[in-house]
DNA sequence: CGAAATATAATACGAACGTTCGATTAGTTT
DNA sequence: AAACTAATCGAACGTTCGTATTATATTTCG
């Protein structure tokens, strides 16, 4: 149609070739996958939702637990993106591990999932049926809950906190009131939660942040 | 057969009357649906598992949501045997919300269901999902929180902790911290996560108890 | 262009799902 | 003894599930 377009042709859809069609794909079935969890997401749902047939999208992950890794990886590739791409930049210590935290709270906030933050569901729905998807996404927790235990303790070798705190217990409370935030909004609608968590958290830090 | 045993008849399991069959279905299917889900629970499963008909269960319940709601009230049930009667007899304000929060971190650690705490789960699996459950689930929590919330402002009004916080605030913080050590235990495998519950709440009411 | 490779579709399968039905059994009431 | 109720059963319903097979487009590349 329009002649400046007509040179490249890969933009309108339908035509999308591999790598970019299973992002699309997975895009929407972590939508599905936050709001009625990883074994309510259906191959024939997913299929009906994009518009493609059952048959061709069961090709793309040869079965559904190679979907539901396929999303797990999705939502861990996104959850990076929000959380963890906005400290670079930041001043190592207490500044970056508060950006951390902000961002946290805000990709929370902001509903990136239809079904809220897709990690909580998932932890609960698979915490009880062992394999290959649970152990990933047991992984993947351990492996966040690592990385924002160990800015903490940059904050604290660097004495922007209190140099005898114990990172491992700060960790477990802020990852608490944070997830917290996400039970009580979605779960209760209550829109307040968020400031609540960050109330939790802030002083939390001031706490430790005093000189004894 | 039995000549000696013919007396009595309602003993042995197979011949539980009505209410007595009732509970004892829903007694395992509290078990199912906090592994499983209250989705993943199956009628056919259920009943498979405790070793009767998929439309003699049936019956009891007349559909798979009748069933859900039972499970639920079931499940609510035996939360509150086990965290709001240990604290009758206790003394009003702080002491009682001690004994609250002892035995509510104690419940979540003897893993009274298989699959962990069922309204942690519950929560996360319908949060998403419209309807009567979700309502039901939603409405249990907000009763629990305002629960817990009416215990922490008596210990305030009695002066027993600073008059000045916020009961809402820390009912926030109290739960968040029991529901990541279920989450943590669960999930990640760390036993000691309760042990960090507890000790959040301490040191939380500690501060809370101090005078300025 | 034509061959090879890839992506999508059509169709079918067995299993499990929630649900309905009619029949059978046991227990209670009249 | 007869009538009624409650509990359970087996069989079947239509639907959806995940999966396999086979075929048809479409894209890539020599």
């Amino acid at each position: 149609m329009n002649p400046a377009s007509a040179g490249d042709s890969v933009t309108d859809g339908r035509l999308l070739k591999g790598k970019r069609k299973r992002e699309s794909i997975l895009r929407e079935a972590v939508e599905i996958a936050s709001q009625e969890g990883l074994e309510g997401l259906s191959i024939g749902r997913l299929a009906q939702e994009i518009g493609m047939s059952k048959s061709g999208l069961f090709a793309h992950f040869g079965s559904k637990e190679g979907l539901q890794k396929a999303v797990v990886e999705q939502a861990a590739e996104i959850f990076k993106e929000h959380v963890i791409e906005p400290v670079k930049g930041s001043q190592r210590g207490l500044p970056r591990l508060t950006v951390l935290l902000d961002s946290w709270v805000a990709y929370e906030q902001e509903a990136v999932f239809r079904g809220g933050c897709f990690f909580a569901a998932a932890s609960a729905e698979f915490d009880g049926r062992p394999g290959p998807i649970r152990d990933r996404i047991s992984e993947l927790m351990k492996m966040w809950i690592a990385f924002l235990t160990s800015q903490i303790d940059e904050a604290r070798r660097l004495g922007h906190i209190d140099r005898d705190c114990d990172p491992d217990q700060i960790a477990f409370e802020m990852h608490a009131l944070v997830i917290e935030a996400n039970f009580a909004f979605q779960l209760l609608e209550r829109p307040e939660a968020f400031d609540r968590a960050r109330k939790g958290i802030e002083s939390r830090l001031k706490l430790l942040a005093q000189e004894p």
